[in-house]
Order: structure tokens, then C-alpha cells, then sequence
DNA sequence: TTTACTGTACCGTCTGGACGGTAAAGTCAA
DNA sequence: TTGACTTTACCGTCCAGACGGTACAGTAAA
């Protein structure tokens, strides 16, 4: 696709194309190299293995999230916390490979893979729900934003733009008036 | 496991629950078979190919909830709907199977299978949003229905019963808050 | 010279599916 | 009631192809 990215990239956004266009089933070492315009010997330099592989389809999933979470600055309380969650996961779901694809295409070859986003999941959880008033409001909006990924992902989703906004609007409202009670 | 169902219906919990623990892409016709306490002529012998198991997996699921919710009445308003279709996605988040793992495996397979259900969603929330008043509100539990099921269903699913409680009960509210404004 | 690959050849294993049985249950005329 | 048959619901075997992984010789840029 791209040329302008590193090879390592390059394999990983394949794979997740691959997993969401043709199945996870079908994500063989050979169709994502071809995908990644890269020989086999080229992708097994890069990742020793398919486990591997998979592996860092989960972490690179991960590591950007952080990484641009934390991106605008450590301290804040937990509703600006929550906010910057809900906008960010958002955000995420218009990239062009749904960075969930790749965890889909992990989740396929081996379901313990997907402990670390669990993880990842329940610290977030916790360190917005410790520091915010009203903790259904921040599992709501973790829960909306977990469907709407699901949609994404499982290439369901029959919600369009202008009704996204709307549950996300009152989503907001929901936030922004348990702010201060 | 069971031997007081039908071995159809084997077949497909045994996919299920492979597709679940194993992860979807290593559901072969032989490990199915096995688990369903049967051997893979058989197993043929019930679908005579692997992408009719997995088109099977789809429409059980989709008849099962059709079934389920169709089976209250007929006649019923967009907020008893709502209800009712929240009452029995809870519900199915609980079963020994999760029904919902049975449609990974399928995406696994092929994505496409996976449009019916993304028919049936669409269908179901027209239906329900226009009876109902507030569309936001209709929205908002079918995506934290859709995130209850994907946590459940990618094995990701952190938040504890209580939690679930909570956030299902301020949803409830909701939805009875906006029946008659 | 090292780095980052490409390309080809190959191996052992797994997989979907075709196929030929077969034992039991049901059907039905004599 | 019996014998002859058809159907149902499987079992066990086999095979071509796909797959993950290895090995290695070559190459072009830094």
C-alpha cells in the first residue's frame, strides 16, 4: 500500500486488513507478506513466527492507545480523563485498518492474546472510576464505545453517522452533567 | 457433552465452544467433530460443508433470538420492545455457550456471513425506534448491549456483576424516564 | 561489511472434502 | 409375521492442497 511506512508497519496494518476482509481464518504467512508487497523471508526476518506476529498486532493496538492517551498530558481528574477516552476511542474507529482488526486476528489464532487488553482495560476503568464522581457513567460510555468497536470490527455496523453522533451527544451530556452535582 | 440434544444441535455448541476457547481459526471439521462425540463423516453427514456449518451457526443464533423475542407477543409499543430486547440480550450474555461466540467463528470463516445479522440489527431498531419516543436512548442500550456481548465474547470482560447491574439499571432508567415526557 | 531484505526450494503436518462402507430403523406388500 | 427394500445416521479411510516454518543463496543500499 503505502510505501512511505516501515516494513514493520506495513505487515501489521496487511494482517489487519487481511483478518477483516477475508476472516481472521484466512490471515496465512504468505497472503499477508504478499499483502505487505514483502516476500516471506521478508515477514519471517521481521517477525520470527505467526505467534509473533500476533503478539505485536495486540501490543501495537495497545501501545498506540496509550500513546495517545497519555499524549495530552498526565495530569488530569477523571472526567477530563473520561472524555479524552471517549473522543480518542472515536477517533480511532474512523482509521483506515480499524486497529481492532488486528486484535480480531489475534483473538482467531489464540484467545489468550487478548489478556493483555484486558488488562489494559480494567487499569483505564479503574483510574477513571477512582478519581469521577459517578461511576455507571463511565462504565456506560466504556460500554458504548466497546459496541461501537464491535460494529466496526464485525463489519455490522447499520448505524450511520448522524445516529452515532446522537448517542454520542447524549452520551457527553450524561458526562458533563455528573460533573459537578 | 449432552447427549439429550439433537446432533445438530451438538455440532453447533461444539463449534461454538471450540471457536471460544480454541480461538475461530482453529475450528476444523475433525476437532469439531470430536467434541460433538462424533466423527467428521458424520459431522458431513449433518452439513455437507464447512461454510454450510458456519452459515448454520448464524442462522441458529439469529433464530434464537427471533424466536425468544417474538415469543412475549406480537403486539407490544417501542418501549416494551426495548425492554424486552435488553431483558433478553442480558440474558443470553449468560448461557454455558455464548451463543454470540458461534457468529465468530463465522467472521472468522467469512465476514459476509455475517450480514444477516447486520440486516436483522437494523431491522430490529427501526422497528423499535419507531414506536419509541427518544432514539438516543434506543441506541445507547443496544451499543451497551453490543459492548456486554463483545466483552463477553472476545474474553475480555472485566467488569464484575455488580458493575454490570449498575450500569444496566441507570440504562433501564433511562429508558423509563423518556416513556412519557 | 552490515543491514534488510528477496526468491526459491523444500519438509512435515493439518485440513476440507470425497467416498465407500454399515448397522439400525422404518416401510410395505405378501 | 415375515422377508425385502429403502432411508437415516453415521464411521473410517484416503487424498490433494494449503500451511507454518526452515534453509540458503543472492542483492542492493548505507
Amino acid at each position: 500500500m503505502s510505501k512511505d511506512t516501515t516494513s514493520r508497519q506495513r505487515i501489521l496494518n496487511a494482517a489487519a486488513e487481511l483478518a477483516f476482509e477475508d476472516g481472521a481464518a484466512h490471515i496465512s504467512l504468505d497472503a499477508v507478506a504478499a499483502r505487505a508487497g514483502m516476500s516471506k523471508g521478508g515477514l519471517l526476518y521481521n517477525f520470527p513466527s505467526k505467534a509473533a506476529l500476533m503478539r505485536a498486532l495486540v501490543e501495537d493496538y495497545l501501545d498506540g492507545f496509550r500513546k495517545e492517551l497519555e499524549h495530552v498530558g498526565g495530569k488530569s481528574n477523571g472526567h477530563e480523563l473520561a472524555a479524552r477516552y471517549l473522543e480518542l476511542g472515536l477517533k480511532r474507529l474512523e482509521e483506515k485498518p480499524a486497529p481492532s482488526s488486528g486484535l480480531l486476528a489475534a483473538l482467531a489464532e489464540d484467545p489468550h492474546l487478548l489478556e493483555p487488553v484486558a488488562r489494559f482495560n480494567r487499569e483505564l476503568l479503574d483510574r477513571i472510576t477512582d478519581e469521577a464522581g459517578d461511576p455507571a457513567i463511565i462504565l456506560l460510555i466504556f460500554l458504548v464505545l466497546e459496541g461501537l468497536r464491535a460494529q466496526n470490527v464485525f463489519g455490522t455496523m447499520t448505524m450511520s453517522k448522524a445516529e452515532r453522533d446522537l448517542v454520542v451527544g447524549r452520551v457527553a451530556s450524561l458526562l458533563e452533567a455528573g460533573k459537578q452535582p
